[in-house]
RNA sequence: GGGCGAUUAGCUCAGUGGUAGAGCGCUUCCUUCACACGGAAGAGGUCGUGGGUUCGAUACCCUCAUCGCCCA
C-alpha cells in the first residue's frame, strides 16, 4: 500500500477506533493466560468535559494499559463517571431556573427524574472525548457511581459502618454553604486570601464608663457572642477579666474570659467569641461552658436572633447596617484594611458560614490509622515517593468525615426515623421532627402554615405525603433514633408506627471511595473481583490525593480486607505555558480537543507522555506539541521509505545473531538498548524518560544515521546484502511501531497494517524478544560516525559547498579502525560526500589540506588552491583553546596528591587516559596547525 | 504560622558525587531520488546566593533570596 507524502491523522483515528472497540480489544482477553493488570479510571464528573488533566490522566493510563496488554497481561482499564452530588445539582438547578422554576416546586421525586433525564441526554460527553483520545477502556464495564449494583455496594458499606460505630450523627460546627444549600466536608472548602477590613468594636463595661475593644473581621457576628476572650498574660486587659459588657446592639451582658489560645498580638489582644459561628470560637465556648446563639440561618440571612431590627438581612447587608449602627452610637473605634483567609465553597465560591447543624459522620481514625500502615509498609506504594509525606502529615491531623449533604441528588442516606416511637421520657419522636414547607401550606380551615413539627401537621389534618412533598427542610433532632437498613422500610419495626427516611444524602466521595471495588461488582463476590482486585495502579493527580486516595485506602482495608492498588502514581497539574493554572477565568484554558483536530491524537498524547516528569508540573505549549508532530510525521515518512522495498522484503525478521552487516548489527543492538530503557522506564513510571529514548532512536540513530548508511545497499542491485538491511529495516520498524503503540495508538496500527502489513492489530500483538546488544558493532559504527562528523565538520566550517565531492586521506595507528574504514568505504563516501577515501598508517598529510583529528585518527581533506588558510588556523586555534581548557582541568585534577590517593584506581585510571587522548589530540592540532603556517602558506 | 517543591542554555525542561543534556528558538550552509513537518555544521551554561561535608559538589547537608503549591 502506498501511503501519502505526510501524515493525516484524521483520516485514520476515527475508523481505527472504531474497529478496535467493535472488535472487543479494550476487554480482557479470557484466552490470555498472563497475569491480570487493572487500572480503575478516576472517574470524572458526570457534568464534566475533557480538560488538559484528564487528557493526561487518560493518557498515562492508556499508555500503560496498552504496553501491558502487550506484555500478555491480561488488562482491564474499566471507566466511569462520578455523579457529583453539589455539582451535578447545581447544573440541573441552573437549567431549572431559566425556565423559572425552583426545584421544590417539582419535589424530590421529579427533580429527581430531570436530573436522571439531563444525565441521559449530557452525560456522556466526556465519554465520548476520551475514545477521541484513543483510550483503551473496557467500555462494557462502564459504571456510574449512582448505578444500581454501585448503590447495593454504598447502601452495604454504610449499614456496615454504622453497626460498627463507625458512623453516627452528631450536632457541631460545620462548614455549610449557603448557596448549595448544603453542608461540606473540611476537604471542600477552599481558603482563600481576600481583602478585608478589620473593625475595632467598642464593648462598654456593664454599670461603668469604660469600655473594651475587640477588633473583628465578621462584626455581623457579634449578634451571637457570648464572651470576649483576652490572654491571661495580657497586662492591658487582665483587670477586665470577670467583668461583664454589654454586647452592643442587642444589650446582652456577656463575661470577658481568660484564654491562652488568644493571641495578643491581634487587633487590641481582646476577641469576640461566637461560639455558633467560628470554629475557633467553638472550642473556646467548650472549655469555658459558653451559650451558642445562632444568629445566621442555613440561607445566609439573620435569625430573629439576631434581633428584631437585623433577622431576615443577608450577611453582608447585616454587616454594613450594623457597622452603620455603631458609628451612631459611636462605638466603631476604627476600621483598618485587613488580608485574611477566608472559607469558599469548592463548588460556587461563596462564602461558607459555620454552622450548628446535626449531620452524619464517619470515625475516622481506626479507618485512617490501618490506611497509614498499608503506605507505610509499602502495601501500597505512592509515586513519587515525595507525595507521602503530604499523605501522613494530612492523615495525622485527620478529622470526622462529615459525609451527609442536604441536597438531592445521590445516595440517600439508608436511615429511617419512627414518628409514633417514644423516648425514655415520654415524648413523641414525631413531635422532634421539624419541617419548613417551601411556600405556606393552607389549612381546610383556611388558614396556612409554614412549619412545624410532624406530629403537629399530622395533628393538623396533613398527610404524611402532603408533609414531605412540601418540606423544604426536615430537621431531626438528635435523640430521635436511627434505623438503619439494608432494605427500605416502610414501617417501624418496634411499633408498625410510621417512618420518615432521613432526607440527606450522602457526600459524592463516599461512593468514589468505593470505586475500586463497587466498579469489580461488590458486595458479591464477582470473577472480576476475584481477578482484578487489588488493582494494579492508580493514577492521578495530586489535587485529590486526601479527597479520594487516601479514603479509598480506608475503604479497601476495610471492606476487602486488601488494599484497592499497589502502586498510586501521582502525576502532576498541568499548566499553561507561562506555568499559570488553567482556568475559565483567566481564559488561558487548552481544550484537549482542539488539540486532537489540530495535531492529531497521536501527537498530543507523545507530548502529554514527554511532559509528564515525575515531581513537576507540566507546562503546556503549543510550540512542543507542534514538535511532536513533527515526529509523527518524521516517523511517517520514515515509514513510507521502507514501504518502497517491500518487494525485497523475505518477510521474515532478522535477528542480530544472524546478522553480517556492521550497520544491521549496529542498529539491532542500539534497539535492543532502547527496548530495554523503554520498558525499564515505563515499569518506573517515567513517562517521559521512556518517550525520549524512542524519540532519540529513531529520529537520530534510526533516521539519521541507519537509514542514510543503507541507502548504498539498498540502492545497489539485489544481493544477500540489500536483503538483510531490507529485513533490518522492517524488523526494527515492526519494534519501534510496537515501542511506540502505547503512546502513539492511531499512527503505529495505520503502519502496522500499511507497511508491515499484519493481520492482526498492534494492539493485541506481543513484543518481541531475542533482542541483544552487539558492542562490538556499536564501537565499530563509532568509528565511522567519527570520520563521517569530520570530515562534516571541515566541510561545515569551511564552508565546502555540500555539491562539491573532496577527498579524504585518513591516517590512523589502529588496524581496527583502518579496517571498519576500509570495509566500509561506499558508505562514507556517500555520507561525507567524498570522491575517494585513504585509510592507513601510512597516510602523510597532503599539502594545503583542513584536518580534523578525532579519537583515533587524522583525517585529511586536500584543498589544493582552496584553502582559506587564515580560516583553517583560525578553526584550529579554537579546537585547541577546547582541548586546552579541558587538559586544564584534569592535569590540575591528576597534580592533585589527594586525588590520585582517594578517589577510586579506576576513576583516576580514566582520567589519566583522558588526558592522554587530548595530549595526543592537541599536539596533533598543533602539528597540523605549524605546518600549515610555515609550509603551505 | 506549619509543611512541601522549584531555581540548570534565549525559552520550556531532563539529569548525575568525577564541571553538563534535550526540544524549541538562534547563526551559517543545502530544495541530494522518505521527510523543508527536512538535512548538515555551529554559537550559547562560573547548574539562584553564601557556607559545610568530600580528594572532588550542579548533584549531599545547612543558611539566605526569589517563585509556586498544600495545610491552618
Amino acid at each position: 500500500m502506498e501511503l501519502k507524502k505526510s501524515y493525516n491523522p484524521e483520516e485514520i483515528e476515527n475508523s481505527w477506533y472504531e474497529l478496535w472497540e467493535k472488535e472487543g480489544y479494550f476487554a480482557p482477553d479470557p484466552a490470555a493466560t498472563g497475569p491480570a493488570f487493572c487500572i480503575v479510571i478516576p472517574p470524572p464528573n458526570v457534568t464534566g468535559s475533557l480538560h488538559m488533566g484528564h487528557a493526561l490522566n487518560a493518557t498515562l493510563q492508556d499508555v500503560l494499559s496498552r504496553w501491558k496488554r502487550m506484555n500478555g497481561f491480561r488488562v482491564l482499564w474499566l471507566p466511569g463517571t462520578d455523579h457529583a452530588g453539589i455539582a451535578t445539582q447545581n447544573v440541573v438547578e441552573r437549567e431549572l431556573s431559566k425556565e423559572k422554576i425552583d426545584r421544590h416546586h417539582l419535589g424530590r421525586d421529579e427533580f429527581v427524574a430531570r436530573v436522571w433525564k439531563w444525565k441521559a441526554e449530557y452525560g456522556g460527553k466526556i465519554i465520548h472525548q476520551l475514545k477521541k483520545l484513543g483510550a483503551s477502556c473496557d467500555w462494557s464495564r462502564e459504571r456510574f457511581t449512582l448505578d444500581e449494583g454501585l448503590s447495593t455496594a454504598v447502601r452495604e458499606v454504610f449499614v456496615k459502618l454504622f453497626e460498627e460505630g463507625l458512623i453516627y450523627r452528631d450536632g457541631r460546627l460545620i462548614n455549610w454553604c449557603p448557596r448549595c444549600h448544603t453542608a461540606l466536608s473540611d476537604l471542600e472548602v477552599e481558603h482563600e486570601e481576600v481583602d478585608g477590613k478589620l473593625y475595632y468594636i467598642k464593648y462598654p463595661v456593664s454599670g461603668g464608663n469604660v469600655h473594651i475593644t475587640v477588633a473583628t473581621t465578621r462584626p455581623e457576628t457579634m449578634l451571637g457572642d457570648t464572651a470576649i476572650a483576652v490572654h491571661p498574660g495580657d497586662e492591658r486587659h487582665r483587670q477586665l477579666i470577670g467583668s461583664t459588657v454589654d454586647v452592643p446592639l442587642t444589650g446582652r451582658k456577656i463575661p470577658v474570659i481568660a484564654d491562652d489560645t488568644v493571641d495578643q498580638a491581634f487587633g487590641t489582644g481582646a476577641v469576640k467569641v461566637t461560639p455558633a459561628h467560628d470554629f475557633n470560637d467553638e472550642a473556646t465556648g467548650k472549655r469555658h461552658n459558653l451559650p451558642s446563639i445562632n444568629v445566621i440561618a442555613e440561607d445566609g440571612c439573620m435569625t430573629p436572633e439576631a434581633g428584631a431590627c437585623y433577622a431576615g438581612l443577608d450577611r453582608d447587608s447585616c454587616r454594613k447596617t450594623i457597622i452603620d449602627d455603631l458609628k451612631e452610637l459611636d462605638l466603631l473605634e476604627n476600621e483598618e484594611k485587613h488580608r485574611h483567609s477566608v472559607g469558599h465553597c469548592y463548588r460556587c465560591r461563596t462564602v461558607i458560614e459555620p454552622l450548628l447543624t446535626i449531620q452524619w459522620y464517619v470515625r475516622i481514625e481506626p479507618l485512617a490509622a490501618e490506611a497509614v500502615k498499608a503506605v507505610n509498609e509499602k502495601r501500597v506504594n505512592i509515586v513519587p515517593e515525595t507525595w507521602e509525606n503530604n499523605y501522613n502529615a494530612w492523615m495525622r491531623e485527620i478529622k470526622d468525615w462529615c459525609i451527609s449533604r442536604q441536597i438531592w441528588w445521590g445516595h440517600r442516606i439508608p436511615v429511617w426515623y419512627c414518628t409514633d416511637c417514644r423516648l425514655a421520657d415520654g415524648t413523641v419522636q414525631g413531635d422532634l421532627i421539624e419541617h419548613t414547607f417551601f411556600e405556606p401550606l393552607k389549612l381546610p380551615d383556611g388558614s396556612s402554615l409554614i412549619s412545624g413539627t410532624y406530629a403537629e401537621l399530622i395533628r393538623a389534618g396533613f398527610s404524611k405525603e402532603e408533609i414531605l412533598k412540601n418540606s423544604k427542610t426536615i430537621r431531626v433532632a438528635k435523640n430521635v433514633a436511627a434505623i438503619c437498613s439494608r432494605e427500605d422500610l416502610d414501617k417501624c419495626p418496634n411499633c408498625g408506627g410510621a417512618l420518615l427516611r432521613d432526607p440527606d444524602v450522602l457526600d459524592t466521595w463516599f461512593s468514589s471511595a468505593l470505586w475500586p471495588f463497587s466498579t469489580l461488582g461488590w458486595p458479591n463476590k464477582t470473577g472480576d473481583l476475584a481477578t482484578f482486585y487489588p488493582t494494579s495502579v492508580l493514577v492521578t493527580g495530586f489535587d485529590i490525593l486526601f479527597f479520594w486516595v487516601a479514603r479509598m485506602i480506608m475503604m479497601g482495608l476495610k471492606f476487602m480486607g486488601d488494599v484497592p492498588f499497589r502502586d498510586v502514581y501521582i502525576h502532576a497539574l498541568v499548566r499553561d505555558a507561562k506555568g499559570q493554572k488553567m482556568s475559565k477565568s483567566k481564559g488561558n484554558v487548552i481544550d484537549p480537543l482542539v488539540m486532537i483536530d489540530k495535531f492529531g491524537a497521536d501527537a498530543f498524547r507523545f507530548s502529554l507522555a514527554a511532559f509528564a516528569a515525575q515531581g513537576r508540573d507540566v507546562r503546556f505549549s503549543e510550540e512542543r506539541l507542534e514538535g511532536y508532530r513533527h515526529f509523527i510525521n518524521k516517523l511517517w515518512n520514515a515509514s513510507k521509505f521502507i514501504n518502497t522495498y517491500r518487494e525485497a522484503w523475505s518477510g521474515r525478521p532478522l535477528n542480530i545473531k544472524n546478522a553480517k552487516g556492521l550497520g544491521n548489527r549496529w542498529i539491532l543492538s542500539r534497539l535492543a538498548f532502547i527496548s530495554e530503557e523503554v520498558h525499564k522506564n515505563l515499569a518506573g513510571y517515567r513517562f517521559n524518560d521512556a518517550a525520549s529514548h524512542i524519540y532519540q532512536f529513531l529520529w537520530h540513530e534510526f533516521c539519521d544515521w541507519y537509514l542514510e548508511m543503507s541507502k548504498p545497499a539498498l540502492y545497489s542491485e539485489a544481493s544477500d546484502d540489500r536483503t538483510e538491511v531490507v529485513d533490518c529495516l522492517y524488523t526494527v520498524l515492526e519494534e519501534v511501531l510496537q515501542l511506540l503503540h502505547p503512546f502513539t495508538p492511531f499512527v503505529t496500527e495505520e503502519l502496522w497494517n500499511a507497511v508491515l502489513e499484519k493481520k492482526g492489530s498492534i494492539m493485541m500483538s506481543r513484543y518481541g524478544e531475542g533482542l541483544a546488544r552487539d558492542l562490538d558493532a556499536e564501537e565499530k559504527i563509532g568509528y565511522l560516525i567519527s570520520t563521517v562528523t569530520g570530515v562534516r565538520s571541515i566541510r561545515g566550517e569551511l564552508n565546502i559547498s555540500p555539491s562539491l565531492e573532496v577527498k579524504a586521506e585518513i591516517r590512523t595507528d589502529v588496524a581496527g579502525v583502518e579496517a571498519v574504514i576500509r570495509e566500509n568505504i561506499e558508505v562514507l563516501k556517500k555520507m561525507a560526500r567524498c570522491s575517494a577515501i585513504n585509510a592507513g598508517r601510512d597516510i602523510k598529510r597532503p599539502k594545503a589540506s583542513a584536518v580534523s583529528v578525532q579519537g583515533l585518527m587524522e583525517i585529511y581533506i586536500p584543498m589544493e588552491g582552496l584553502l582559506d588558510v587564515s580560516a583553517e588556523i583560525a578553526r584550529l586555534k579554537k579546537e585547541i583553546g577546547k582541548t586546552e581548557s579541558s587538559l586544564d582541568m584534569l592535569h590540575k585534577k591528576l597534580r592533585n596528591g589527594d586525588f590520585v590517593n582517594n578517589a577510586p584506581a579506576e576513576v583516576v585510571e580514566k582520567e589519566r587516559a583522558k588526558f592522554e587522548d587530548l595530549r595526543q589530540k592537541r599536539r596533533k592540532i598543533e602539528d597540523n596547525m605549524n605546518i600549515l603556517m610555515s609550509i603551505d602558506r
